[in-house]
DNA sequence: AAAATTCGGGG
DNA sequence: GTGTACGAATTTT
């Protein structure tokens, strides 16, 4: 008997079962249990395109490959009439009976002579199958077929119709959080193959749970035998909870790769996929992630630092500062270097099991606010969840327009290979256009943002690979690039500006239906974010040297444009009364002058009056203040530098990286304190003598050995560095005084007075006290580089800061 | 100026 | 898995 089942599909994959490739949809039913459909109806296929006039339907199928014993070939061809890069093309659409078949067939005609191009050969299997059938993840599917019986930890139903049945995405899906601690004592690199993971929390709806396997007392806590116990725990609960999201933060690349070394160590298998199959740990050069079958497991820290980056405040990206920043939590503070001890002497390990518990909870909190975002993403891009935290928003643009190909008959251009990148990597264009800030302290600062600029610009002058210097509309309306002539078709929309447009058209809908709205719909602020965030990409994608749909012509053209309009609305602020202080690409700062806010929302209705079709300006922000300090790079503009005071008292700074961790404590402080004298009490003199005071300190030799100790991380072995750095030096006397010292450990010391080199300068914390830090090392190294451009704006020179009265002779000191 | 090196997230 | 990958900032040479 045939049933019929609706489901959210969750993740998909694919197996070879009787020389055929089955398609494994996992999902929720709407009814809320799990389930599995199997499709083995989709067949792999790639598109080449003959030179003109040659026949090569019947030499392509007459291939067969031997490939470890397995013969590969093509099953059958097509010729069908295609759009690539908005030209029709006849092309042949070449069948092979495995997805593995097609690499290995396009190898061997890679070098035909007849061919002119091949076609969409990478693109996965699993994605192949979504696009073609229409089917988006998250989103309500119905499949007609039988359960069958195949070893998987959901039912199993055989397909025999499978398809989209409206655009309903998945209301709740199951999240479980979940955080490792492990053993890690102080200042030793984290060590995945020797330390075990001490404990381990949960947390869902109506679940918590710390897993432990030391006896002690604490809330939610369950005791365990031994580590591996806690991980044949953490296999359980995982089955038992039966979630759609597994997240964490940094769980791709840290927390579920550590689960994975641990559970090797003891044999374990961890088979947690919805088919039994295992957790798969991506370990790249860069970067790790982790994909567990039938489960999205969505690393809610990449999710966040890559799609939502740019639109925080804070610079750093740890749980803390994000948390506080998106929810209002903090972390529980601990000192987290005393766990190893705590663990050893078995002391105060509740409050570290209180501590893991409750990062566990603001990660679920956070996967919570986010999950509008994914569901979006997934919507708009037609991807499963669990890549929309490992892709970039240049992939998701490429996603998207390769997802929309089927509705106009397109086909992609071939990925770059290594070659072309090289050589596209290579060629530096004028890229985005900043107006240099002009250094200063502004009060009450307007943000106008522009932020559809670059979509709208694209869409309204129809730039496209496929439309550039076409042959019909030959240099009219010429784009306003300087040294080049480029045009773009005016009689025929192209594909990219096309799909472009469908994307602000969306948002703009849903930007009316929002306005009707009485309630905050968080998934539809989500749609319309996601919509902007993805249309703003494109520019970004058209110029990126990775990408399928590249064109200079068309990102010069694109930024050409953007100037133009850009400099208009400037103009524009400027003869209004506004005082343009610094611009990039999609916004302007302005200060206020004599103008109020309601002027300034008044003045972005005027504009947007004027400006054409979709553009749009908006009221972005307001600050009470601002620094903005000069940071020229190069030939190809300014960088952002800047510190703002939100109305919130919060700083909002970017440029000022003293953040990491290889700046001393004296310089991060210095640095810190400075920006709020400045912003909040405007009060330069204080600041001045502020930094005065601190140079005088590390003169005298009273700054503590902590506030200058200096800490970097050995990244390779001793003897493969070339240059050696002080941190490489201390190295190496750690090691002769044998001390186990290798790649990742954190290196420790102070600059001291004794010696020529900094590298001979370099000297361990416990060896040294105040007295004999190098005082000029840490004013002219740490604290006035960390200040100086600040300063400079305040119209103090770098001499004023260093300058001793009396002393005249000092500054020779200071070079 | 070029080449080498580090950071980030996680404990 | 029909693969597939940093990029920016800073310091040393």
């Amino acid at each position: 008997m045939p049933e019929t089942v609706q489901f959210y599909p969750v993740d998909i994959t694919y197996k070879i079962i009787n020389k055929k490739a089955n398609i494994f949809l996992f999902g929720r039913t709407k009814e809320g249990s799990q389930i599995c459909v199997v499709d083995d109806s989709f067949e792999p296929y790639f598109y080449v395109t003959p030179k003109k006039g040659a026949e090569i339907a019947k030499k392509l199928e007459k291939i067969e490959v031997e490939v470890k014993g397995e013969t590969a070939k093509v099953t059958k061809t097509e010729q069908v009439k295609k759009n690539y890069l908005d030209k029709e093309v006849d092309a042949i659409k070449v069948y092979v009976s495995l997805p593995r078949d097609v690499p290995v067939i396009r190898d061997v005609i890679k070098d035909w002579e007849i061919i002119e191009s091949i076609h969409e050969y990478d693109i996965l299997f699993t994605r192949r199958y979504l696009i073609d059938k229409n089917l988006i993840p998250l989103t309500l599917v119905e499949a007609e077929g039988d359960i069958i019986n195949i070893k998987s930890r959901v039912p199993v139903l055989k397909a025999s119709r499978i398809e989209q049945v409206s655009d309903a995405s998945l209301q709740n899906p199951k999240i479980l959080a979940v955080d490792i601690e492990t053993y890690n004592p102080e200042g030793k690199s984290i060590d995945m193959e020797k330390n075990p993971i001490v404990m381990i929390a949960f947390y869902g709806k109506d679940f918590k749970k710390v897993i432990s396997w030391k006896k002690f007392k604490a809330d939610d806590l369950e005791i365990v035998e031994s580590e591996a116990d806690l991980i044949e725990k953490f296999k359980e609960v995982l089955d038992n909870y039966k979630p759609d999201i597994l997240t964490g933060y940094y769980s791709g690349g840290f927390d579920l790769p550590y689960i994975d070394v641990r559970a090797r160590k003891y044999k374990i298998k961890l088979d947690i996929g919805l088919d039994f199959s295992i957790l798969n740990i991506n370990r790249g050069a860069t970067k790790t992630s982790s994909r567990i079958t039938g489960i999205a497991h969505v690393d809610v820290f990449k999710f966040i630092r890559r799609i939502l980056g740019t639109q925080l405040d804070t610079n750093l990206y740890g749980l803390n500062d994000v948390a506080e920043e998106l929810i209002g939590e903090k972390k529980i503070a601990v000192e987290l270097d005393n766990l190893a001890e705590a663990w050893d002497t078995n002391k105060d390990l509740d409050k570290f099991a209180e501590y893991n518990l409750h990062d566990a909870k603001i990660t679920y909190m956070l996967m919570e606010k986010m999950v509008p975002n994914i569901i979006e993403l997934v919507k708009i891009v037609g991807l499963p969840p669990d890549v929309m935290g490992d892709m970039g928003f240049s992939q998701l643009v490429e996603w998207y327009i390769i997802r929309q190909e089927n509705n106009f008959n397109e086909i992609a251009p071939e990925n770059p290979h290594n070659d072309e990148i090289k050589e596209r990597r290579m060629k530096k264009y004028e890229g985005a256009f900043v107006f240099e800030p002009k250094p200063g302290l502004y009060d009450n600062i307007v943000v106008f943002d522009f932020r559809s600029l670059y979509p709208s610009i694209i869409s309204s002058h129809n730039i496209s690979p496929g439309t550039l210097n076409c042959k019909c509309c030959v240099e009219k309306d010429l784009a306003p690039v300087e040294d080049a002539k480029y045009w773009f078709c005016t009689k025929k929309k192209g594909f990219i500006p096309t799909i472009m447009e469908d994307l602000i058209e969306r948002r703009m809908r849903i930007k009316e239906i929002i306005k009707k709205e009485k309630q905050v719909n968080p998934l539809l602020e989500a749609r319309s974010n996601m919509l902007k965030l993805l249309a703003n990409s494109f520019y970004g994608y058209i110029g990126f040297y990775a990408a399928r749909w590249y064109s200079i012509e068309c990102a010069r053209a694109i930024t050409a444009y953007g100037r133009h309009y850009i400099h208009k609305v400037s103009d524009k602020a400027n003869k209004s009364g506004f005082e343009v202080i610094y611009g990039d690409t999609d916004s302007l700062f302005t200060t206020l002058k004599n103008k109020t806010k309601q002027e300034a929302l008044k003045f972005v209705e005027e504009v947007n009056l004027d400006l054409p079709g979709v553009m749009e300006l908006n009221y972005e922000a307001f600050y009470p203040s601002g620094l903005f300090v000069s940071a020229k790079v190069g030939s190809l503009g300014a960088k952002k530098k800047y510190a703002l005071l939100k109305e919130d008292g919060k700083l909002k700074i970017r440029g000022f990286e003293t953040v990491r961790r290889n700046w001393s404590l004296i310089a991060k402080e210095s640095q810190e304190v400075i920006l709020k004298i400045i912003l909040k009490e405007k009060n330069k003199e204080k600041a001045f003598n502020y930094i005065k005071k601190i140079i005088k300190e590390l003169l005298d030799h009273k700054v503590p050995v902590e506030k200058v100790t200096i800490y970097t991380q050995l990244q390779k072995e001793i003897s493969s560095y070339d240059s050696i750095g002080p941190h490489v030096a201390i190295a190496t006397k750690m090691r002769d005084q044998g001390m186990s010292v290798g790649p990742g450990s954190m290196i420790k010391y102070v600059i001291s007075q004794h010696g020529d080199k900094i590298r001979d300068k370099a000297k361990f914390p416990s060896e040294v006290t105040s007295k004999d830090y190098d005082p000029y090392y840490y004013i002219n190294n740490q604290v006035v580089p960390a200040v100086e451009k600040i300063f400079e704006v305040l119209g103090y020179s770098k001499e004023e800061l260093l300058s001793k009265p009396g002393q005249k002779k000092l500054d020779k000191f200071f070079k």
